[in-house]
DNA sequence: AAGCACCATCTACCATGTCAGATGTTCTTG
DNA sequence: CAAGAACATCTGACATGGTAGATGGTGCTT
């Protein structure tokens, strides 16, 4: 049996909630967030929304702005560049790694993703097929076994997760290409090829922030109309 | 004149004395914290206190032990491995993109720090060659131009330099090895060769994962004596 | 009508109170 | 004397109250 079984706090699973309402989009980018509002429509007190809205500041999904407001961030093409930018690091580092240390699982992972993504796309479901991207990059970046590297992915990704929810509402992203794309990287690491993986994981990540750009050019601003959160 | 000055907030300066606190080494490894005895050292409620713990718990020099108890970080020769490695990634990452965007800054601000690393070394002042060194990684982390990398960065970097405060306390690393290896780095920085800087300061950062290896053999915990905190 | 001072209102910041869980000690019991 | 139960105490989690600062509107002044 497992070790033990620690009830997440009231502080974690109301961070988990606004986290997930601004990733998932019924937030708008920009939203303005009150603590109090928060905690009414969450049903509990000031405390806990105050601390996750510090811990979603420290994820740049949030910022604050004393005495004025909580704010949901909103992008801004030029630190959306320097995120991918970062992302690439990342992922190529780890994908090196992962090369390195434990090509096989990394293959069976990546493999195990691709196939999702197909499934996803076939039978038309792009929430599916994002869930399954992330669980790709996901894959690279556990497989370089290195929990500090992991963390700073982690606290990196969470604007990208919601700029795509925000920004491709409509599937804009090619798809056909992104999952071709994939499926190189995927061989490359099956050859344990960490060059050739590195630089397609590039180009695939450099194509997402070309689509980033395009929308943001485009939208001008985040106006998704905003929602309630769910219980 | 400057567009506005606004005060740090109470909560901030909180965290700034308890992070400068455990970096500088007054607080030991491992030490015990109270939300409630810290607030009476620092004259503050524990409101701010908390705040500040959750905050330096993300900069991973602080865990929280739900209604036990908050613990300055206690090293662990695995993740000081993994953060090493991590500190390898984002400074390589940096210096390539420092030598592609600004050569001329990023050779002038090294050129700086390692002088002054020679006047701390002749002024006996280890102190004073600490910081220099900082500044000269913190120089090559700043010339990527990348706010994202550079978050990630500082929040990797504080229980490295915490480790350095405690584990090197008689100043046991080899100032003589690293200087020069910091010059060498700056000389492939100047000939604006990456690939040769890169390798350098793989190096130089692994001679520091070494040492901090060899330490924490040795002592196996870190029983620094405790201190009080300043205003 | 334009500009400015005043004021109602909203915000996050900080202080304090209350409570349940974790821990160390003491007392009881075999 | 050993082992376990009951208790006192300490901790952080969470709730609530008070306050300074920021904002937006209103009415007065010119």
């Amino acid at each position: 049996m497992q070790p033990v079984e620690h009830p997440k706090s009231l502080n974690e699973v109301t961070a988990d909630k606004i986290r997930n309402a601004i990733v998932e989009g019924e937030l708008a980018l920009g939203a303005k967030l009150s603590e109090q509002r928060l905690a009414d429509l969450l049903g509990v007190s000031r405390s806990p929304v105050r601390d996750a809205l510090a811990a979603l500041q420290a994820e740049g999904l949030v910022v604050i702005s004393p005495k004025r407001g909580s704010f949901v961030f909103t992008p801004d093409s030029h630190v959306v560049d320097e995120l991918c930018e970062h992302r690439v690091i990342l992922e190529t580092a780890a994908v090196r790694l992962g090369i390195t240390r434990n090509p096989s699982e990394l293959t069976r992972q990546l493999a195990a993703s691709c196939d999702a993504m197909q499934s996803a796309l076939d039978a038309g479901d792009p929430h599916g097929y994002t869930r399954a991207d992330h669980q790709f990059h996901n894959a690279i970046i556990e497989s370089a076994d290195n929990r500090a590297l992991a963390k700073s992915y982690v606290l990196m990704i969470s604007p990208l997760k919601a700029l795509r929810t925000h920004l491709f509402t409509i599937m804009t992203e090619n798809t056909d290409r992104s999952l071709s794309e994939h499926h190189l990287v995927l061989n490359a690491v099956r050859d344990k090829d960490p060059d050739r993986a590195i630089s397609l994981l590039s180009a695939h990540v450099g194509h997402l922030a070309e689509a980033f750009r395009a929308n943001l050019s485009t939208s001008q601003d985040g106006k998704i109309s905003p929602a309630t959160l769910e219980a």
